[in-house]
Parts: C-alpha cells; structure tokens; sequence
DNA sequence: CCTAAGTCCTGAGTGC
DNA sequence: TGCACTCAGGACTTAG
C-alpha cells in the first residue's frame, strides 16, 4: 500500500519510537528469502556498531542516515517497518539496536527492498536521477510544471501521474483520488488537457497527499503505521474502493476498469473523457 | 479462480 | 537500417 503518505507516516512513527540520533545499530540479520534487490552479509556487516541519526524519505524511498551508510529501503506493495520482539512469518531484515529493541522490515509479497549504501553513491544513484518533484515538499511541483509535462503526450494522465520521472509518491490509490477531486477522466490523454484542467489537477495532488499525511496513511489490507496502528485515510477515499456507490457531487455511480493495468475509479459525469 | 498499495524490463511501434 | 524515444503489458510474489 506504501504510496507517499504511507512511506511518510512511517517515517514519522519511526521517528518517535526510535531514540535519534543516537540509536546504535548492534547488528543487522537477514532471511534467506531474496527482497527485490539484495544487500550482501558483508554489507550488512558494515553498519554494525553505527548509530542512526535521522530517517529521510525521497520519494517513496527510506534512508536512514548512518554514521558513514545510508540504509535505503523501499516498501513495494507490502513492505513495513515495525519495533517488533517476536519474529513475524515474512520478516525479512531484523536491525538489532543497543538496548534490546529490534527494527523488524515485514514484507509478504517481498517486491520492497534494502540496501546497505556509502555516503558517496547516494549521490550518484541511478534510482534518484531521474526522479520528478516532490508534491509535499517542493516547490518546484506547481500546475505549470505538470502542464509542461502533458504536452505532446499520448498517454492517459493517469498513467502519466503514476510515473516517478513525472511527479513521486503519487500510486494507483491517490491517482484515483486526485483525478476525481479535478474532474477529469483517468483516461484522458494527458496531452489534450487544458492549462486550467492541469492546474486544478496539480492542486489535487498536494491536497490528497497531505490530507493522507495528516491521516496517518491509508490502510486498505496490511499497511499499519510504525507503532502498529492503522491509518484513516481510508475513511475518507472517495473514488478508490467506491466502485457503484453514488458519486458525492452529482450522485451517478462511480464506474471502475483497469487502466494500464491498474484498477482506476471515476465518476462518468463529472469525469467526461 | 480472481484481486492487491510498485517498480523494472522487454518489445512493439513511431519518427527522424 | 538504425537510433532514440514512447507506451503497454508482463513479471515478480503471497494472501485472502
């Protein structure tokens, strides 16, 4: 579930369980089953006895900054980060800290990731070039930048919207929801947008986000906060999951399909194609 | 049998 | 023919 707000939200609860900056790292243990890319024992071996001195989020990305390492860990679609004692089935990174408590990485579908990095390759990772702005925290994310992007493009916008190199942190759940908050078709080919229309949308995209944020995420199945409870964003979702319930502007029913492979909601009145 | 929060890779197609 | 680029679809995996 970790789009933006869920990777943030953890991020935040890790921040108040976790002693920073001077959470001391004893030792870090693996599972034997493989995350999406893998770290070496050696590697691993490498942060011990470090201290963790703040946790970052780039994209849908987690860095915890080290003393001389950067830990990077993406959440795929089930990843979590948990102080958990007991050992959980699909644990799959267990981080223990001096005192006795362990940062437990939890990831079923095991499409996430973590990393053991130097400081110096941060800079030149690949993964981070060709990112787009940040719509919670840069500035730079602004209509004109997003109608920009649009122009000439075939693809329906919500592919485009989806895409990292375009925008971070917006997934299938927020692309519904800002859609529908700026009245346009998920559908709609990105390039056939009005300046107007591309304005409202980008407005959407930071409003969803940050009120996701402020709700501690959206918990659909699994996604729980750091601290183990669930977010509330799902309460107030109102596209995603809603698929033949009233719109709640004009009361049509919300139709859903799979667009580019992803389930997409949307109200066929007040999302004309 | 179907579906699911995300990337990454491949291959088809297009235009220069 | 070939290169660069865009775009769609599949693969990865487990649980419900």
């Amino acid at each position: 579930m970790p789009e933006l707000p869920e990777v943030e939200t953890v991020r935040r609860g890790l921040l108040e369980i976790l002693d920073l900056p001077s959470e001391e790292i004893v030792s870090v243990k693996k599972s034997s089953k493989k995350l999406r890319y893998n770290s070496t024992l050696a590697q691993l071996h490498q942060v011990k006895s470090q201290k963790i001195r703040a946790i970052h989020r780039k994209a849908k990305y987690l860095l915890f900054e080290l003393d001389r390492h950067y830990l990077l860990s993406h959440l795929g679609m089930t990843g979590s980060w948990r102080i958990e004692q007991d050992k959980r089935k699909h644990d799959h990174i267990r981080i223990l800290l001096k005192g006795g408590r362990v940062l437990t990485y939890h990831d079923p579908r095991r499409f996430g990731f973590f990393e053991v990095l130097t400081k110096e390759s941060l800079s030149q990772l690949d993964r981070f070039k060709s990112l787009g702005p940040d719509p919670v925290v840069d500035p730079s994310f602004t209509g004109e930048y997003l109608f920009n992007k649009t122009r000439s493009k075939q693809t329906s916008i919500k592919s485009l919207i989806m895409d990292q190199k375009v925008v971070v942190g917006v997934g299938n759940i927020y692309a519904s929801e800002a859609l529908y908050l700026a009245g346009i078709h998920p559908e709609k080919p990105a390039g056939r947008l009005t300046a107007f229309q591309v304005e409202r949308l980008a407005e959407a995209i930071v409003e969803v986000l940050q009120d996701a944020i402020d709700c501690g995420g959206t918990t659909i199945s699994d996604f729980k906060q750091a601290g183990g409870s669930a977010g509330y964003f799902q309460n107030f979702l109102l596209a995603y999951g809603r698929d033949r319930e009233p719109c709640c502007f004009c009361g049509h029913r919300i139709e859903s399909r799979a667009i580019v492979g992803r389930n997409s909601f949307w109200c066929p009145h007040c999302q004309k194609l």
